[in-house]
DNA sequence: ACACATTGATTACATGTGTAATCTTAAATT
DNA sequence: AATTTAAGATTACACATGTAATCAATGTGT
């Protein structure tokens, strides 16, 4: 029956970038885009434009037509898509475990009150459910 | 004067299991490597020999000759690497934050027991040492 | 109504990546 | 010593990716 079970779409880096600043706000046209992108990234709009198309193609975006132009849309959420490449992440580099993430974080200096602040909160949100 | 500056290897996906497998114990023959990997993946012997030859030529490993063999070496801590690409995938996925990563893995249920008390010890040796 | 501008579609092209097969050569076997 | 084996080097090849340029069509201004 299901074929192409679990296809994960496999976004590129500079895809990334892109479906990013969709994110930020949306729907949104091409030119939108490249207005958020043009502050952050030196990428020519053709450039864009074929991200935008590839993205499409594979299903990460969607649009619908407005006159001439697309209005853009992303089709998974920032949250989704952030939490499931962070666990390929830390399974690939760090056996599935947090903590040694953090803790190379921490060694490193990246840490900051705040960060550590908002540690807190959350292992204390994580007790009070968990235990 | 300094071309190339700053070259990030960019090791693939492939590269890194292999590099991987090297970490794990090494010098190391590549017979070593493709015993290692063959437990865990299914690549073929010529692979994974390749993917060896392209870490060489990025000089992520460096090999010394014992007889017709190689015995292989990382010519990069593993450490140091994991650090690297947590900061730079913190910084891609939340602005650098560490702190919303960790709370993506805690609502889907990723957290154990013993993830949180290693990030308590971890947070009280940072009060210890930054307060 | 018509030339123009601008949009997305299509094409381009070098380099990277996954995944090996073939070639060369030196070591091991007989 | 001759032959076989096996290790790394070289070559292969399709698809992905970064980075655009060109093409075709449809609104837009005059």
């Amino acid at each position: 029956m299901s074929e192409d079970k679990n296809q994960k779409p496999d976004i590129s880096n500079a895809e990334f970038e892109v479906l990013d600043a969709l994110w930020d706000d949306y729907p949104a046209t091409s030119a939108d885009i490249i207005a958020r992108l043009n502050s952050r990234k030196a990428w020519h709009e053709k450039t864009i434009k074929t991200l935008l198309s590839r993205l499409v193609k594979k299903q990460v975006i969607s649009f619908e037509k407005l006159q001439r132009q697309y209005l853009y849309t992303p089709l998974i959420a920032r949250e989704d898509y952030t939490k499931k490449e962070t666990a390929s992440f830390v399974s690939r580099m760090f056996k599935g475990k947090i903590a040694p993430m953090v803790a190379g974080f921490a060694n490193q200096n990246s840490l900051s009150r705040q960060d550590v602040d908002e540690l807190k909160a959350l292992i204390e949100k994580w007790e009070k459910n968990n235990d």
